[in-house]
DNA sequence: TCACAGTTTGATCAATCGATCAGCTAGCTG
DNA sequence: CAGCTAGCTGATCGATTGATCAAACTGTGA
C-alpha cells in the first residue's frame, strides 16, 4: 500500500523544478473552484473538474487527499486573491481622509464582488448546510467582518453613514453589494440587464454608496 | 429508524380517513422543501427526505414522477406560502398612503424572509447552476419583480426613496433583507447575535427601512 | 361479504459517485 | 548508462444515487 508518497499538504517549500507538478495543481483549483461555486461541493463531481482542468480523475487525489481537501485548496485560493486585492486597494490609498477612502473600499468590494461572485457563491452554500465546512469558511471570514464592523463604527461616529449597529450594517452591505450578481441568471431574465457589463456594476456600485454615504 | 409492519403514522386522529393521499403528500412536501433548501437539489436525497416525511423512499415516485417534479412541487408550496403572505399584508393596508404602506411591505418582507429563508436559498443555489429550475423559478419570481420595481418607480417618483434605478434598488433589497438571514450560521459564529431571534430581526427590519426610506 | 382501486412498501435495478491500486512515463542523479 | 522517484493514468472498487416493479395493505362500493 505504501507506494510513491503523496504530497500530504500544500508546502510551498517545495523547490523542485521536476515535471512541476505546481502548474497542474493550479488549474486543477481553478476548475475546483469554478465548478464548486457553479454546482455546490456535492452537484460538483471529481470527473468534472478533472475534466475541466484536463486531467485524469484519480489525479485530485493524489495532489490533494480527497474532495473535502480539494475544496479547501479551492476555497483557499479565493481567500488569497480577495484579500490581496483588498489590502492593494488599502495601500494605494494611504493619504486619503478616512471617508473617502471607506467609500472607495466599498466601491471595490461591490466591483470585486461583482467580477468574482465565486466566493460569495460558496459562504452562501455552507451557510444553509452549516456543517465543518462552514467552519472552515467562517475562520476566513472572520478578519474581514472583524476589520468592516471596526470601520462601520467609525464611519457612524463620524457621522457618514446612518448610526445602525455594525453588524446589521455588515450583512447589508455584503447582501446589497453582491447579490444582483450572485443572482445574476436570474437578473438577467428579470431585468434584461447584463450583470457582467461595466455599466451595470458601475451604476450598481453608485447605488450602494448612494445609499450608504448618502451621496 | 421506526420500520413497524403496520403504518406508522402516529396520528391521534384516524377517524374518517381512508389512506387518503393528500395528507403524506402534504408531508412530503414539506420535507423536500425543508432539505432541499438546506442541502440543495443535489444535496438532498430522496431517501433523506422519504425519512424527513416518515414515509418509504419509492413513495416519492408514486406521488410524483421524479425528485425533479417533486422540487418543483415544493418550490410552487413556498411560493404559494409567500405570495398569500404579502396578499394579506396589502389587503390589510387598504386606506393608509403609499409611501406608509411600501415601508410597512418592507418589513413584512425582511421578517417573513428572516422566519422562512428556504425560498431564498433555493434561489440561491439555482441561480449559480443556471439551468432549466432557474427558468422555473424567473418565472415564478417575476410577478413579484414586476410589482416590486413598479412600487419603487413610485416611490422614487414621490422622493421617498433615492432616486437609484429600480432594478438596482431591487437587488439592494432582496440582498439587504434576507442575507443576514440566509447565511445565518455564519452571522451566529462572526457576530454573536442570533439571526433567529426576534430582537434581531426587528432591528434589521428598522436598519433596511431607515437606510432605504432615510428616517 | 368480496372484489376493486388507490396507497404504500421491500427488493432491486443500472448509473454514478469518490476513492484506491498497480502500472506507465519522464526527468534527475550517480 | 542504469536506477530511482515524482507525476500521471486506466481499470476498478464498494457505496450510494434515483428509479422501477411486484406484492401487500386498506377503505369503499357493489
Amino acid at each position: 500500500m505504501v507506494k510513491g508518497m503523496p504530497p500530504t499538504t500544500a508546502q510551498p517549500e517545495d523547490r523542485t523544478t521536476r515535471p512541476s507538478a505546481d502548474p497542474t495543481r493550479d488549474r486543477i483549483v481553478a476548475a475546483a473552484a469554478d465548478l464548486f461555486s457553479a454546482r455546490s461541493f456535492d452537484g460538483a463531481t471529481t470527473r468534472q473538474i478533472a475534466a475541466a482542468a484536463g486531467v485524469a480523475q484519480p489525479l485530485l487525489n493524489y495532489h490533494f487527499r480527497s474532495k473535502e481537501m480539494l475544496w479547501q485548496a479551492a476555497v483557499d485560493s479565493l481567500f488569497t486573491v480577495l484579500a490581496q486585492r483588498m489590502a492593494d486597494r488599502f495601500a494605494g490609498l494611504r493619504g486619503v481622509d478616512a471617508v473617502t477612502r471607506a467609500k472607495l473600499q466599498v466601491r471595490e468590494f461591490v466591483t470585486f464582488s461583482a467580477r468574482n461572485p465565486q466566493l460569495h457563491r460558496i459562504i452562501l452554500q455552507e451557510s444553509t448546510t452549516d456543517g465543518p465546512r462552514m467552519d472552515y469558511l467562517a475562520d476566513h471570514v472572520r478578519p474581514l467582518y472583524d476589520a468592516t464592523v471596526a470601520l462601520f463604527d467609525d464611519l457612524a461616529r463620524k457621522g457618514a453613514v446612518p448610526s445602525i449597529p455594525a453588524p446589521h450594517l455588515y450583512y447589508i452591505l455584503t447582501g446589497a453589494g453582491p447579490t444582483m450578481f450572485v443572482l445574476g441568471p436570474e437578473c438577467r431574465r428579470l431585468s434584461g440587464l447584463d450583470p457582467t457589463s461595466d455599466e451595470v456594476i458601475e451604476a450598481h456600485a453608485d447605488a450602494v454608496c448612494r445609499l450608504l454615504f448618502g451621496d
